[in-house]
DNA sequence: ATAAAACCTCAATTAAAGTTTAGGTAAAGT
DNA sequence: ACTTTACCTAAACTTTAATTGAGGTTTTAT
Protein backbone atom coordinates (compact mmCIF):
# COMPACT_ATOMS: atom_id res chain seq x y z
CA UNK A 1 0.00 0.00 0.00
CA UNK A 2 1.13 3.69 -0.27
CA UNK A 3 3.38 4.86 2.65
CA UNK A 4 3.38 8.25 1.15
CA UNK A 5 2.40 9.34 4.37
CA UNK A 6 4.89 12.19 5.44
CA UNK A 7 4.08 15.43 4.78
CA UNK A 8 6.23 18.02 3.86
CA UNK A 9 6.82 20.06 7.23
CA UNK A 10 7.44 16.27 8.82
CA UNK A 11 9.79 15.94 5.85
CA UNK A 12 11.53 19.49 6.31
CA UNK A 13 11.47 18.77 10.38
CA UNK A 14 13.34 15.58 10.21
CA UNK A 15 15.89 16.87 7.39
CA UNK A 16 16.41 19.70 9.10
CA UNK A 17 15.60 21.76 5.96
CA UNK A 18 12.93 24.21 5.07
CA UNK A 19 9.67 23.47 3.52
CA UNK A 20 10.30 25.83 0.95
CA UNK A 21 13.25 24.47 0.02
CA UNK A 22 12.04 20.95 -0.20
CA UNK A 23 9.24 22.56 -2.98
CA UNK A 24 12.35 23.60 -4.29
CA UNK A 25 13.94 20.10 -4.99
CA UNK A 26 10.64 18.93 -6.20
CA UNK A 27 10.67 21.58 -8.59
CA UNK A 28 14.03 21.06 -9.88
CA UNK A 29 13.33 16.61 -10.01
CA UNK A 30 15.48 15.86 -7.06
CA UNK A 31 12.45 14.86 -4.74
CA UNK A 32 8.98 13.52 -5.71
CA UNK A 33 5.81 13.24 -3.80
CA UNK A 34 2.33 12.07 -4.42
CA UNK A 35 -0.78 14.37 -3.22
CA UNK A 36 -3.81 13.34 -1.18
CA UNK A 37 -7.27 14.52 -1.57
CA UNK A 38 -6.64 18.13 -0.38
CA UNK A 39 -3.65 18.49 -3.13
CA UNK A 40 -0.92 18.53 -0.13
CA UNK A 41 2.52 16.87 -0.60
CA UNK A 42 2.80 13.20 1.02
CA UNK A 43 6.46 11.51 0.64
CA UNK A 44 7.61 8.57 1.46
CA UNK A 45 9.68 7.75 3.86
CA UNK A 46 12.99 7.37 1.66
CA UNK A 47 12.48 10.84 1.12
CA UNK A 48 14.51 11.52 3.83
CA UNK A 49 17.12 9.32 2.65
CA UNK A 50 17.44 11.62 -0.58
CA UNK A 51 17.13 14.74 0.96
CA UNK A 52 20.08 13.72 3.30
CA UNK A 53 22.02 12.72 0.15
CA UNK A 54 21.28 15.97 -1.17
CA UNK A 55 22.83 17.85 1.79
CA UNK A 56 25.64 15.80 2.06
CA UNK A 57 26.44 16.38 -1.82
CA UNK A 58 26.43 19.75 -1.51
CA UNK A 59 29.48 19.97 1.44
CA UNK A 60 31.24 18.21 -0.73
CA UNK A 61 30.44 21.03 -3.34
CA UNK A 62 28.17 19.25 -5.63
CA UNK A 63 25.70 21.50 -7.08
CA UNK A 64 21.99 20.50 -7.17
CA UNK A 65 22.33 19.98 -10.86
CA UNK A 66 24.62 17.68 -10.64
CA UNK A 67 23.28 16.04 -7.95
CA UNK A 68 20.19 16.05 -10.22
CA UNK A 69 21.98 14.18 -12.90
CA UNK A 70 23.35 11.51 -9.93
CA UNK A 71 20.03 10.84 -9.09
CA UNK A 72 18.93 10.01 -13.18
CA UNK A 73 20.47 6.84 -12.36
CA UNK A 74 18.41 6.03 -9.55
CA UNK A 75 14.74 4.89 -9.79
CA UNK A 76 11.99 7.60 -9.70
CA UNK A 77 9.57 6.42 -7.21
CA UNK A 78 10.67 3.09 -5.74
CA UNK A 79 13.02 3.10 -2.75
CA UNK A 80 16.58 2.32 -4.40
CA UNK A 81 17.99 -0.19 -2.82
CA UNK A 82 21.58 -0.04 -1.23
CA UNK A 83 23.57 -0.73 -4.40
CA UNK A 84 21.73 2.40 -6.06
CA UNK A 85 22.74 4.86 -3.07
CA UNK A 86 26.72 3.23 -3.11
CA UNK A 87 26.83 3.48 -6.57
CA UNK A 88 25.92 6.80 -6.56
CA UNK A 89 28.42 7.81 -3.61
CA UNK A 90 31.38 6.17 -5.23
CA UNK A 91 31.34 8.60 -8.52
CA UNK A 92 31.49 11.37 -5.89
CA UNK A 93 34.21 9.99 -3.90
CA UNK A 94 36.48 10.27 -6.77
CA UNK A 95 35.95 14.13 -6.57
CA UNK A 96 35.77 14.45 -3.16
CA UNK A 97 39.03 13.21 -2.74
CA UNK A 98 40.43 15.31 -5.25
CA UNK A 99 39.12 18.29 -3.17
CA UNK A 100 40.51 16.87 -0.31
CA UNK A 101 44.15 16.36 -1.68
CA UNK A 102 44.00 20.03 -3.24
CA UNK A 103 42.94 21.52 -0.19
CA UNK A 104 45.52 19.92 2.05
CA UNK A 105 48.20 21.18 -0.32
CA UNK A 106 46.44 24.82 0.10
CA UNK A 107 46.71 23.98 4.04
CA UNK A 108 50.64 22.92 3.32
CA UNK A 109 51.82 25.60 1.90
CA UNK A 110 49.74 28.72 2.81
CA UNK A 111 52.08 29.58 6.06
CA UNK A 112 55.04 29.08 3.72
CA UNK A 113 53.85 30.59 0.60
CA UNK A 114 52.16 33.26 1.03
CA UNK A 115 54.27 34.62 3.19
CA UNK A 116 57.29 33.93 0.75
CA UNK A 117 58.45 35.23 -2.61
CA UNK A 118 57.64 32.20 -4.30
CA UNK A 119 53.94 34.02 -5.34
CA UNK A 120 54.56 33.89 -9.17
CA UNK A 121 55.41 30.52 -9.58
CA UNK A 122 54.70 27.46 -11.52
CA UNK A 123 55.48 25.05 -8.02
CA UNK A 124 53.57 26.81 -5.85
CA UNK A 125 49.93 25.96 -5.10
CA UNK A 126 47.88 28.67 -4.65
CA UNK A 127 48.63 29.36 -8.30
CA UNK A 128 48.79 26.49 -9.64
CA UNK A 129 44.97 24.58 -9.28
CA UNK A 130 46.63 21.38 -10.02
CA UNK A 131 43.41 19.29 -9.59
CA UNK A 132 41.29 21.44 -11.50
CA UNK A 133 38.31 21.84 -8.81
CA UNK A 134 35.74 23.80 -10.26
CA UNK A 135 36.83 25.53 -13.33
CA UNK A 136 38.97 23.75 -15.49
CA UNK A 137 38.50 26.62 -18.09
CA UNK A 138 40.94 29.26 -18.68
CA UNK A 139 42.46 28.54 -15.20
CA UNK A 140 43.49 30.54 -12.06
CA UNK A 141 46.87 31.20 -14.06
CA UNK A 142 48.38 31.87 -17.04
CA UNK A 143 51.30 33.46 -15.22
CA UNK A 144 53.17 35.09 -18.52
CA UNK A 145 56.44 32.75 -17.72
CA UNK A 146 54.76 29.12 -16.33
CA UNK A 147 52.76 28.79 -19.79
CA UNK A 148 51.69 25.32 -19.71
CA UNK A 149 48.33 24.93 -20.93
CA UNK A 150 48.61 23.25 -17.45
CA UNK B 1 58.65 56.35 -6.51
CA UNK B 2 55.67 55.01 -7.42
CA UNK B 3 55.70 51.51 -9.10
CA UNK B 4 51.72 52.09 -9.91
CA UNK B 5 52.47 50.95 -13.87
CA UNK B 6 50.71 48.04 -14.26
CA UNK B 7 47.45 48.33 -16.38
CA UNK B 8 44.15 46.26 -15.68
CA UNK B 9 45.07 44.49 -18.63
CA UNK B 10 47.97 43.52 -17.19
CA UNK B 11 46.55 42.18 -13.56
CA UNK B 12 44.62 40.47 -15.18
CA UNK B 13 46.60 38.64 -17.37
CA UNK B 14 49.18 37.63 -14.58
CA UNK B 15 46.52 36.23 -12.41
CA UNK B 16 44.07 34.53 -14.69
CA UNK B 17 41.20 37.01 -14.08
CA UNK B 18 39.00 38.61 -16.20
CA UNK B 19 39.28 42.60 -16.06
CA UNK B 20 35.82 43.22 -14.89
CA UNK B 21 36.67 41.20 -12.14
CA UNK B 22 39.73 42.85 -10.78
CA UNK B 23 37.19 45.77 -10.92
CA UNK B 24 34.38 44.14 -9.15
CA UNK B 25 36.94 43.22 -6.73
CA UNK B 26 38.61 46.97 -6.57
CA UNK B 27 34.46 47.76 -5.97
CA UNK B 28 34.64 45.33 -2.99
CA UNK B 29 37.30 47.39 -1.33
CA UNK B 30 39.61 44.31 -1.90
CA UNK B 31 42.32 46.04 -3.87
CA UNK B 32 42.98 49.56 -4.91
CA UNK B 33 44.31 51.19 -7.66
CA UNK B 34 45.88 54.77 -8.53
CA UNK B 35 44.68 56.32 -11.66
CA UNK B 36 47.19 57.77 -15.23
CA UNK B 37 46.47 60.94 -16.65
CA UNK B 38 43.91 59.22 -18.80
CA UNK B 39 42.18 57.73 -15.92
CA UNK B 40 43.17 54.68 -16.48
CA UNK B 41 43.66 52.27 -13.27
CA UNK B 42 47.35 51.88 -12.35
CA UNK B 43 48.42 49.12 -10.03
CA UNK B 44 51.36 48.61 -7.84
CA UNK B 45 52.86 45.08 -8.32
CA UNK B 46 51.81 43.64 -5.13
CA UNK B 47 48.29 44.05 -6.44
CA UNK B 48 49.26 40.10 -7.77
CA UNK B 49 49.56 39.08 -4.57
CA UNK B 50 46.34 40.21 -3.46
CA UNK B 51 44.46 38.84 -6.15
CA UNK B 52 46.05 35.43 -5.57
CA UNK B 53 45.30 34.99 -2.15
CA UNK B 54 41.75 36.18 -2.87
CA UNK B 55 41.66 33.26 -5.23
CA UNK B 56 43.48 30.82 -2.72
CA UNK B 57 41.10 31.71 0.17
CA UNK B 58 38.24 31.18 -2.07
CA UNK B 59 39.34 27.58 -3.16
CA UNK B 60 39.60 27.36 0.46
CA UNK B 61 35.95 28.68 0.71
CA UNK B 62 36.15 31.86 1.95
CA UNK B 63 33.67 34.21 0.89
CA UNK B 64 34.50 37.95 -0.99
CA UNK B 65 33.29 39.60 2.26
CA UNK B 66 35.18 37.13 4.79
CA UNK B 67 38.19 37.87 2.23
CA UNK B 68 37.31 41.45 2.60
CA UNK B 69 37.65 41.80 6.36
CA UNK B 70 40.66 39.73 6.76
CA UNK B 71 42.16 42.31 4.66
CA UNK B 72 40.95 45.13 6.73
CA UNK B 73 43.92 44.76 9.11
CA UNK B 74 46.15 45.02 6.07
CA UNK B 75 47.93 48.46 5.34
CA UNK B 76 45.60 49.61 2.50
CA UNK B 77 48.07 51.10 -0.21
CA UNK B 78 51.86 49.87 1.10
CA UNK B 79 52.51 46.47 0.21
CA UNK B 80 51.71 44.44 3.25
CA UNK B 81 54.49 42.33 5.00
CA UNK B 82 55.38 38.82 5.04
CA UNK B 83 53.87 38.80 8.73
CA UNK B 84 51.09 40.60 7.49
CA UNK B 85 50.18 37.80 4.95
CA UNK B 86 51.24 35.18 7.71
CA UNK B 87 48.98 36.44 10.18
CA UNK B 88 46.18 36.50 7.48
CA UNK B 89 46.85 33.22 6.29
CA UNK B 90 47.15 31.82 9.73
CA UNK B 91 43.22 32.67 10.37
CA UNK B 92 42.26 30.58 7.92
CA UNK B 93 44.68 27.80 8.16
CA UNK B 94 42.10 26.72 11.04
CA UNK B 95 39.11 26.90 9.59
CA UNK B 96 40.58 25.24 6.18
CA UNK B 97 41.69 22.19 8.91
CA UNK B 98 38.20 22.30 9.98
CA UNK B 99 36.76 22.22 6.51
CA UNK B 100 39.05 18.91 5.69
CA UNK B 101 39.05 16.64 8.37
CA UNK B 102 35.01 17.28 7.25
CA UNK B 103 35.53 16.24 4.22
CA UNK B 104 37.81 13.46 5.35
CA UNK B 105 34.65 11.98 7.56
CA UNK B 106 32.45 12.78 4.87
CA UNK B 107 34.69 10.42 2.69
CA UNK B 108 35.63 7.99 4.80
CA UNK B 109 31.67 7.29 5.86
CA UNK B 110 30.46 7.68 2.33
CA UNK B 111 30.29 3.97 1.13
CA UNK B 112 29.34 2.62 4.04
CA UNK B 113 27.24 5.14 5.04
CA UNK B 114 25.00 6.23 2.42
CA UNK B 115 23.82 2.77 1.60
CA UNK B 116 23.65 1.15 5.18
CA UNK B 117 20.51 2.08 7.41
CA UNK B 118 22.27 4.66 9.51
CA UNK B 119 20.77 7.68 7.60
CA UNK B 120 18.77 8.23 10.40
CA UNK B 121 21.13 9.07 13.35
CA UNK B 122 23.48 10.45 15.48
CA UNK B 123 26.81 8.74 14.65
CA UNK B 124 26.83 9.52 11.06
CA UNK B 125 28.54 12.19 9.72
CA UNK B 126 26.36 12.71 6.96
CA UNK B 127 23.17 14.02 9.46
CA UNK B 128 25.74 15.52 11.92
CA UNK B 129 27.54 18.70 10.64
CA UNK B 130 30.38 18.56 13.33
CA UNK B 131 32.12 20.92 12.16
CA UNK B 132 29.90 23.61 11.49
CA UNK B 133 30.84 24.68 8.18
CA UNK B 134 28.72 27.31 6.55
CA UNK B 135 25.49 26.92 8.56
CA UNK B 136 26.11 26.87 12.19
CA UNK B 137 21.80 27.75 12.17
CA UNK B 138 19.43 25.23 12.70
CA UNK B 139 22.38 22.87 11.07
CA UNK B 140 21.13 20.05 9.08
CA UNK B 141 19.48 17.32 11.64
CA UNK B 142 17.11 17.59 14.40
CA UNK B 143 16.15 14.01 13.20
CA UNK B 144 14.45 12.76 16.68
CA UNK B 145 15.42 8.80 16.10
CA UNK B 146 13.29 8.65 12.29
CA UNK B 147 10.94 7.35 14.38
CA UNK B 148 8.16 9.38 14.44
CA UNK B 149 8.41 12.08 17.60
CA UNK B 150 6.61 13.92 15.36
C1' DA C 1 -18.10 25.34 14.66
C1' DT C 2 -14.56 28.11 14.73
C1' DA C 3 -9.87 29.41 14.87
C1' DA C 4 -5.25 28.40 14.28
C1' DA C 5 -1.75 26.05 12.01
C1' DA C 6 -0.25 23.97 8.03
C1' DC C 7 -0.51 23.77 3.36
C1' DC C 8 -1.08 25.34 -1.75
C1' DT C 9 0.74 28.19 -6.11
C1' DC C 10 3.11 31.65 -8.31
C1' DA C 11 5.89 35.56 -8.55
C1' DA C 12 9.26 38.41 -6.66
C1' DT C 13 13.30 38.95 -3.96
C1' DT C 14 17.84 37.79 -1.98
C1' DA C 15 22.85 36.89 -1.98
C1' DA C 16 27.27 35.88 -4.00
C1' DA C 17 30.33 36.48 -7.55
C1' DG C 18 30.84 37.95 -11.28
C1' DT C 19 29.86 38.90 -16.73
C1' DT C 20 27.78 41.47 -20.40
C1' DT C 21 26.27 45.44 -22.75
C1' DA C 22 26.17 50.22 -24.11
C1' DG C 23 28.17 54.33 -25.07
C1' DG C 24 32.26 56.67 -24.94
C1' DT C 25 37.70 57.85 -24.12
C1' DA C 26 42.78 56.68 -24.20
C1' DA C 27 46.79 54.44 -25.86
C1' DA C 28 49.33 51.71 -29.16
C1' DG C 29 50.48 49.80 -33.61
C1' DT C 30 51.27 50.64 -38.59
C1' DA D 1 47.07 59.92 -39.43
C1' DC D 2 44.39 56.36 -38.65
C1' DT D 3 42.76 52.29 -36.84
C1' DT D 4 42.65 48.83 -33.63
C1' DT D 5 43.02 47.53 -28.98
C1' DA D 6 42.57 48.66 -24.31
C1' DC D 7 40.20 51.10 -21.09
C1' DC D 8 36.36 53.90 -18.62
C1' DT D 9 31.49 53.96 -16.09
C1' DA D 10 27.00 52.46 -15.04
C1' DA D 11 23.45 49.49 -15.31
C1' DA D 12 21.53 45.23 -16.48
C1' DC D 13 21.92 40.43 -16.65
C1' DT D 14 23.47 35.48 -15.14
C1' DT D 15 23.63 31.49 -12.09
C1' DT D 16 22.78 28.91 -7.89
C1' DA D 17 20.14 28.01 -4.10
C1' DA D 18 16.99 29.17 -2.08
C1' DT D 19 13.55 32.55 0.89
C1' DT D 20 9.66 35.71 1.19
C1' DG D 21 5.21 37.41 0.20
C1' DA D 22 0.47 37.48 -1.46
C1' DG D 23 -3.73 35.45 -1.66
C1' DG D 24 -6.23 31.38 -0.99
C1' DT D 25 -7.34 26.26 0.77
C1' DT D 26 -7.05 22.25 4.04
C1' DT D 27 -6.25 20.12 8.43
C1' DT D 28 -6.14 20.05 13.07
C1' DA D 29 -7.18 21.59 17.60
C1' DT D 30 -10.35 23.50 20.87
Amino acid sequence: MDRQNLSVGQVAKRCGVAVSALHFYENKGLIHSSRNSGNQRRYSPDVIRRVSIIKAAQKMGVGLNEIAEAFASLPKHKAPSREDWQQLSSGWQAMLNGRIRYLERLRDYLTGCIGCGCLSMANCPIYNPADKLEDQGPGPVILEQANGSD
